[in-house]
DNA sequence: AGCGTGACGGTCG
DNA sequence: ACGACCGCCACGC
């Protein structure tokens, strides 16, 4: 795994219960702006034993993975119970619950 | 050394 | 507002 996809799984596990964040905002905190896709990939290759809160992040209009991923309505749920609220129209409402990061890189 | 692959994002019609 | 398009970056083959 490389030295990103390392940073990036270290993001993910700070984000607090209650607050999500997306591709776009970790790439930008990693300094990569337009670095989104490699995030994908990070999650991807990161490790599924590890209680990593993979579900903690959205894309950039705060609409959740398709169903593949995580399973039919499992993202959302993990979601709901740690109070984090939703649009009318699905999506997580961003503008309570976007945690951004700290900037990492020297 | 290409080339295909994304859980993406912004721009434009 | 919404979809279609196109650029993006690291990685594995």
């Amino acid at each position: 795994m490389g030295n990103f996809a390392r940073q990036v799984l270290e993001i993910v596990a700070r984000i607090p219960e209650g607050k999500v964040t997306t591709y776009g905002v970790i790439a930008r905190a990693l300094g990569n702006p337009r670095g989104a896709r490699v995030v994908v990939w990070a999650l991807w290759s990161g490790p599924s034993g590890l209680e990593l809160p993979y579900h903690r992040v959205v894309n950039s209009k705060g609409q959740l993975a398709p169903p593949h991923i995580f399973g039919e309505g499992v993202q959302r749920e993990c979601l709901l119970r740690e109070g984090v609220t939703f649009l009318p129209d699905g999506r997580v409402d961003l503008e309570r619950h976007l945690w951004i990061p700290e900037i990492e890189e020297p």
